[in-house]
DNA sequence: AAGCAGACCAACCGCAACATC
DNA sequence: AGATGTTGCGGTTGGTCTGCT
């Protein structure tokens, strides 16, 4: 039997205090991210590593935005998420300075309502009946640039990371019959990553690598766009 | 001012993938 | 090859805040 990830009798939960949010975050610069299983102990917090690390991956962490999300972004999620579904790690990892868990907060919070508001479908992206089959989708306004119509079934979220998840997911999108494919014109903005990758994102990319059998990622010089093949 | 309801968000939990022995 | 340990992800919960009556 697997011992649990930490005892916990000795371990605080809730709310974190600023003095372990200076603990971990004095512990991390000096000696970095990794081994989040050690990190407590050292660190010397009454805390399980599971929980030292998402408080440093969704709230300490120096490169985190916080804040309202734009109107860009906004799209962009709505984008990434009607063709990977609940894949936040995935759709975080392309919206700079913002975490899984804040990405989901905010779909939860605020985009799954204005979809259904739109009249559309927040679990498939669909729109429902008696609407235009094709809807603009751009934020709160129609004023703004980006212009999304996705009538596409979402890839429906897998807990498998295994590397061919994207692309039967994006596929089953493609191959879907009900799809309109015509509609599908994702012309998805990103910002390009910080010069120097972190590990993560470098694995990130390894993943999204895979998705290119649907997608391609191809890089302009202020942006990266994902294109459907 | 008090009570209530809904919204928001930080944090926890369980599971699966991956790594190591 | 299988058991065990670690990490990461997504779903969910619960506390706090805010607006309304």
């Amino acid at each position: 039997m697997r011992k649990p990830c930490c005892d916990k009798q000795d371990t605080n939960k809730g709310a974190w205090s600023k003095q372990e949010d200076q603990k971990l975050i004095d512990y991390i610069r000096i000696h970095g991210e990794g081994c989040w299983r050690s990190v407590p102990q050292a660190a010397g917090l009454l805390r399980c590593g599971k929980s030292c690390r998402l408080r440093w991956i969704n709230y300490l962490r120096p490169d985190l935005k916080r804040g309202n999300f734009a109107e860009d972004e906004e799209d962009l999620i709505i984008k990434l998420h009607a063709l990977l579904g609940n894949r936040w790690s995935l759709i975080a990892g392309r919206l700079p300075g913002r975490t899984d868990n804040e990405v989901k907060n905010y779909w939860n919070s605020h985009l799954r309502r204005k979809l259904i508001k739109m009249g559309i479908d927040p679990s498939n992206h669909r729109l429902n009946q008696k609407l235009p089959r094709t809807l603009i989708l751009s934020g709160s306004d129609t004023s703004s640039g980006s212009k999304t119509q996705v009538a596409c079934q979402p890839c429906k979220p897998k807990k498998s990371q295994g590397d061919n998840d994207q692309v039967s997911d994006a596929g089953s999108c493609l191959e879907d019959g009900a799809c309109t494919l015509p509609d599908l014109n994702l012309d998805l903005a990103m910002s390009i990553p910080p010069p120097s990758i972190p590990v993560v994102e470098e694995r990130q990319q390894c993943i999204d690598s895979n998705i290119t059998g649907e997608l391609e990622i191809s890089t302009a010089p202020s942006s990266t766009l994902l294109l459907f093949r």
